[in-house]
DNA sequence: TCGGTCAAACCGACCAGTCGGTCGGAATTA
DNA sequence: TAATTCCGACCGACTGGTCGGTTTGACCGA
């Protein structure tokens, strides 16, 4: 039952992860899991269930990862904060594509975004509530982002030595002092 | 000549900005711009091509767009951060969906990104070059790129209060003082 | 000024392929 | 035997691209 869907959804996301977003139909997903089309919809009734499944699952993911990052620093200033940065500083590149297919194929369907959406707001707003100076950790969470966002769209890929030392200044920043970095300014 | 490429160009980027990239086919395109598609075809000898212009009108607009403000910025430490905070600062929304829709049309014919992605390696490459402390301005460039790019993917978008608390602190930790900030650390 | 010529511009019916989704029925399981 | 699961041929809509033909307008010789 839950199997099948979830070996279902393993396919789909081989697919997109190999292929793009472009080729994943309905009778790819179906050859690959050794289904029929039929069979395949008898599972999702149709190709946008069949997304915002795989869309939950990443984002259930993502948020057990962050969930155990978050425990560690918990107590911690900016516990949040320091959560996204080491879970963005270990992301894999492989995730990305899978992630950059899912969004490729969410834009078509824009309400296929609501649960990210949500989900983003949610993080950032604790992000800031936490924060002594939410503009700084605004910038902080932003910088810790944008690397893997580029590398979603394909657009940019920071070498690895510049990238490592990126987040290791964004970990001493947003561990050691979150309001007195621009104390000169 | 040139004209009539413009306005097709420009019936083309309507029906992304209105419509989405998924709805940019041949027929809309010359229906929007008062052609039959064999005279479209005449013009741009298939969709790729196309969507290829397309990107490279955008980057020319947004490469002139840069470079009127590294003409203010000029002679001054981090010219070229400083110009691309303030385009960051400035960039409507209009231009993200137009944006967006050329990137989800590009993703599936990932060569398509190729000038997209000099273009941002060339400029990153600046910025680093230009500072004192590249990993600092690292992290501010990022911090700048990031909330254009999540109103790109329609993922996130900064309360317009929070956003220009964002830039006015981006542009003053890049103009005053470009490696000092986290002296502490 | 006028008729003719030719290439570029443009038209639109048509083709071939793709894809999401349907449906009647077969197989499997309880 | 009844329900669930699965099959796969088929349909209809859509799309990128083709192709034979028509229109337009610049140029030319008389």
């Amino acid at each position: 039952m839950n199997d099948r869907r979830m070996e279902i959804l393993d396919a789909a996301e081989a697919l997109v992860r190999e292929r793009g977003a472009g080729h994943l139909t309905l009778d790819a997903v179906a050859a690959r899991v050794g289904y029929s089309k039929g069979g395949l919809i008898h599972r999702f009734p149709n190709k946008v269930a069949l997304i915002e499944a795989m869309i939950d699952r990443v984002i259930d993911e993502v948020d057990s990862e962050h969930r155990a990052l978050r425990a560690e620093t918990d107590g911690r200033a900016n516990a949040d904060l320091l959560a996204v940065i080491e879970r963005e500083r270990r992301m894999p590149e492989a995730d990305a594509d899978l992630r950059r297919g899912l969004l490729v194929a969410a834009a078509e369907q824009p309400d296929l975004l609501a649960r990210p959406r949500a989900y983003i707001a949610e993080r950032f707003r604790a992000v800031r509530e936490q924060a002594d100076d939410p503009v700084w950790a605004t910038l902080l969470l932003f910088a810790a982002e944008a690397p893997g966002l580029f590398e979603l769209m394909g657009l940019y890929e920071l070498p690895a030595d510049e990238r490592r030392a990126l987040f290791d200044r964004l970990a001493a920043l947003a561990a050691g002092n979150a309001d007195d970095e621009e104390a000169e300014a």
